[in-house]
RNA sequence: GGCCCGGUAGUUCAGUUGGUUAGAACGCCAGCCUGUCACGCUGGAGGUCGACAGUUCGAGCCUGUUCCGGGUCGCCA
């Protein structure tokens, strides 16, 4: 029978030196030193300790074994004679009298190294989780992650907020993300839909008089993958509050997050409250994304009016020239083209760029074509010797666009330009409530329909008497954004089906577009809503960014890979004849065999 | 779906201008070693060079097709 442990692998030390213990966990290691001397290092969840062999018939209970098998050790805390002081328990060690095989690891190769499995494979990793995750420094994210979403409950009910957990099997909705489809038994031809978010269901709430609501909410997306991306599926810290304002929702996250990033994250924090507000507009002109990264000191600066008069033909076509100016920059001439190129992979859109030397001369890339206004540039720009000028040129949004991206590339290659080790947050603002579709080329929502428009009926009603264009008008909808990571997407909502309607009429949709896309939404507004607003910060990016981690997958238990499969379980997976049946589904066409 | 990078031992990688028997480290197996702690030493096993086709006297290396993985753009109200 098993006998439960009397001590974790991570607690014992010098003080419990002679008491008898009982350990378990997996063989991590095992170091033959001589006739009848070995070291065993047995790991659990806690830590490490080290089990010394010393006797023939311990050193045949061992021998067998491969390593991460999981055995129970029962014996006394000794003092050891040699101690190791970069571990904890390195002060002792156990002296087995009885060792028992719990479970027999049936490899004698694993298909990598548990303390080195960071460097493997991806796929080998992904397929062999549950031995990734051995790797103590895998499992620390996972550790991280359970931290950070327990502070996140504790610091949300402490401000007020109750948590309600919302339906997983819902209705389709019709605007936004792919679903990911669940067909119905009951109701043939028909399908549940996986929530892309708790949206709709959150604003009922607030209509049905929950004050503040929060939710660690699974929001399912059937879109592809990214780096800070996975696919399928996401958690979020929704949130949204009752009779509240923009302002009331940037209170709470500016009071709940700080000192969560302060106690878990890799770095501190360099935002005091309240985070810094940036104009999307302004956003887009001085940093040229609406995610800056505000730990970059550098700007995207106009240099339209002096550029597009050279004769350089990128520059004489263009409705707008952009400039990112690098004081003091080093970067060789092979560095400049390989962050070149890396810029026009990223955006699609070359760059070009000039030196300014010791003398206050151009020189180098286009700078031929600009000698003739050199001092107005050096003016306007603000130009030193030993400057680096980024020149971007096109279409004024694909200007900005690849401005942004090499203010990143440029921040993150020059020195001094960038203090990596912290977290910089702000709020984006303003953002546009209509844009001209690239597709349709006509009126569109730019994000979602929901969102107030600022100045409510108001202005809706300007931009038909064809007093504004519709584009000048706002949205209440905010953006949190920290070290160019969009955060979290919120916004005050349209809690007033007359100013629902308006909104929908501009981009020649009606009411009853209205009651057919969201018809309980539209029905409960009609009793008498509150004014709300809330926002919805995703938690996997945030705890990716307390972890300091790069990839996605590093902060989820059980990612899928790039193309949304798990190869642990082997989803997605084809199921059986009679299961479709059940469901009214036909395959129809070419499917591979599996 | 487009573009970029990659696929060689169980793992991570090297492999020159196309030329003998494809190498290293770690891991594995055996032996030695009485205080190791990323133990050490000696020896050994282990390869469909992702797959297919082509060029060639000869292909890990060149060409084409294809599969797989990652990144990126599209996409993500």
């Amino acid at each position: 029978m098993f006998q439960s442990r009397t001590h974790t692998c991570g607690e014992l030390r010098l003080t419990d030196a002679g008491k008898e213990v009982t350990i378990v966990g997996w063989m991590e290691n095992v170091r033959e030193v001589g006739q009848n001397l070995a070291f065993v290092v047995l790991r659990d969840f806690y830590g490490t300790t080290q089990v010394v062999i010393e006797t023939e018939e311990m050193f045949s209970a061992v021998k067998p074994l491969n390593k991460e098998s999981t055995i129970s050790v029962t014996g006394v805390v000794r003092e050891r004679t040699s101690k190791n002081p970069k571990l904890p328990t390195g002060d002792i060690e156990v002296v087995p009298s009885e060792i028992k095989v719990l479970g027999r690891c049936r490899y004698n190769e694993l298909p990598f190294e548990i303390n080195f499995s960071r460097d493997a494979d991806e796929a080998a990793r992904l397929k062999y989780r549950y031995l990734d995750l051995r790797n103590p420094a895998v499992k620390q994210n996972i550790v991280l992650r359970c931290n950070v979403v327990s502070a996140l409950r504790q610091a949300m009910t402490e401000q007020g907020f109750l948590e309600i957990t919302t339906t997983i099997l819902t209705a389709s909705s019709p605007e936004g993300a792919r679903d990911y489809l669940v067909p119905s038994r009951k109701h043939p031809g028909k399908f549940y839909a996986l929530p892309q978010a708790p949206q709709q269901f959150k604003q009922l709430l607030m209509t049905a008089g929950f004050d503040r609501y929060f939710q660690i909410a699974p929001c399912f997306r059937d879109e592809d993958a990214r780096g800070d991306r996975s696919p399928g599926e996401f958690y979020q810290l929704d949130m949204e509050m009752a009779f509240a304002t923009q302002e009331d929702v940037f209170a709470v996250l500016e009071q709940v997050l700080p000192p969560i990033f302060a106690k878990y994250g890799t770095y501190h924090v360099a935002s005091d409250a309240p985070f810094r507000r940036i104009a999307y507009r302004d956003a887009m002109e001085i940093f040229g994304t609406d995610k800056p990264d505000l730990r970059i000191d550098l700007t995207v600066q106009d240099a339209t009016a002096l550029c597009t008069a050279t004769e350089f033909g990128p520059f004489q076509s263009a409705e707008a020239v952009k400039a990112v100016v690098v004081s003091d920059c080093k970067l060789a001439r092979k560095a400049i083209d390989k962050l070149l190129a890396e810029v026009e992979v990223q955006s699609g859109e070359k760059s070009y760029w000039c030196k300014v030397d010791d003398a206050g001369n151009l020189t180098g890339g286009v700078s031929k074509f600009l000698q003739d206004r050199r001092d107005a540039l050096t003016e306007a720009l603000g130009l030193k010797p030993g400057c680096f000028v980024g020149f971007t040129a096109g279409k004024t949004l694909a200007a900005q666009k690849t401005a942004g991206v090499l203010r990143n590339k440029l921040g993150a290659a020059c020195e001094g330009h960038m203090d990596k080790e912290r977290y910089e947050f702000c709020w984006i603002v303003d953002f546009p409530m209509y844009e001209i579709g690239e597709e349709s080329g006509e009126l569109e929502f730019c994000h979602n329909p929901f969102s107030m428009p600022s100045g409510g009926l108001e202005t809706l009603l300007k931009a038909e008497r064809g007093e504004i264009d519709p584009l000048e008008i706002l949205a209440d909808q905010y953006d949190l954004v920290c070290n160019g990571i969009e955060l979290s997407s919120g916004a005050v909502r349209n809690h007033d089906p007359e100013i629902m309607v308006k909104a929908f009429e501009l981009v020649r949709l009606g009411e009853e577009d209205v009651k057919a896309k969201f018809p309980a939404m539209y029905n409960a507004f009609c009793y008498g809503a509150p004014p709300h607003a809330g926002i919805a910060p995703g938690v996997d990016r945030m705890v990716m960014l307390l972890a300091g981690e790069d990839s996605i997958r590093e902060i989820i238990p059980f990612p899928m890979n790039k193309n949304a499969q798990d190869v642990m379980m082997g989803s997605p997976s084809p199921v059986e004849q009679k299961q479709l049946d059940e469901v009214h589904i036909a395959i129809v066409g070419d499917v591979e065999a599996e």
